[in-house]
DNA sequence: AAAATTCATGCAACTTAAGTGCATTAAACA
DNA sequence: TGTTTAATGCACTTAAGTTGCATGAATTTT
């Protein structure tokens, strides 16, 4: 069997052909993908079903979704080695304001911050933004 | 003179009727607000133009916008007593996944992040996410 | 002060992304 | 095989953001 179709099955999702096709799709990439990104990578698919894909897989674990500020949802795969999925989300995040591109920096944690008396933190999101590797030594 | 129109005119922003009603409308809440909270706020005046108001405060460094993952761009008055426009950012803001709001925590600072090689920061955005000091403790 | 210019406002319309309803098709299971 | 459950595709809707253009108000120039 398929190492991919293996991964669908752990998190509990048909390994249908747009499935398989779209996972492999954001895994040969390295950097976070809009819905219109991956609509473009897929001929045949409907944007619907890519749509549903795609909150298919967040549900399931399999990716996180990216608010850089750029205003557009942007998804990456999840490190197929964790097994908290609250972990998944606390690495940071860069956004290249010249390319555009997203990438997860997944082996940079968000320190701790210490918050007023009251408030309970569940999440956080920390977006940085400049000039990507690429970008800044141009 | 009135205090906000001074405000309004240190900040080359002319002070017309809509402007001096919108200024006072933030400045009363301590919650960062959409387009639509401001649009309820007001009876008389057309989506547009106040649109093009907060648009105008943030080029100039009344407010500055805030996003914090819902998808809906939120506005926030600058502190009056900054005088770099960068500093203004740096703060963290935390957004009450119950209430739906989102506060700034002005004297809560994004610590410092030590980023690859290549990469240049020049923003960064951090939003905590949780249950704030009203909504906890119900 | 009148004319000219610049800026603000209001209305309509457009764009883009996100999301839903429903019928059809495919897969899984009893 | 027949039944049920899930996936897909098409059409349509919603919501936020944004622009074009004509009108109105304010500021500047003559």
């Amino acid at each position: 069997m398929d190492e991919i179709e293996k991964v669908l099955k752990i998190h509990n999702v048909r390994p249908t052909a747009t499935r398989l096709l779209m996972y492999k799709f954001l895994r040969d990439l390295n950097v976070a993908v809009t819905l219109n990104d991956i609509e473009s990578g897929f001929d045949k698919s409907d944007r619907t079903t890519l749509y549903r894909t795609i909150k298919t897989f967040e549900k399931h674990g399999l990716v996180h979704q990216i608010d850089d500020g750029t205003g557009v949802a942007k998804y990456a795969l999840d490190e197929p080695t964790s097994t908290d999925i609250n972990s998944q989300s606390l690495h940071l995040h860069f956004h290249c304001t010249n390319c555009n591109d997203t990438i997860c920096l997944t082996d940079h944690k968000i320190p701790h911050i210490n918050l007023p008396e009251g408030f309970i933190t569940r999440d956080m999101n920390l977006v940085l933004k400049g000039f990507c590797d690429k970008c800044s030594h141009v």
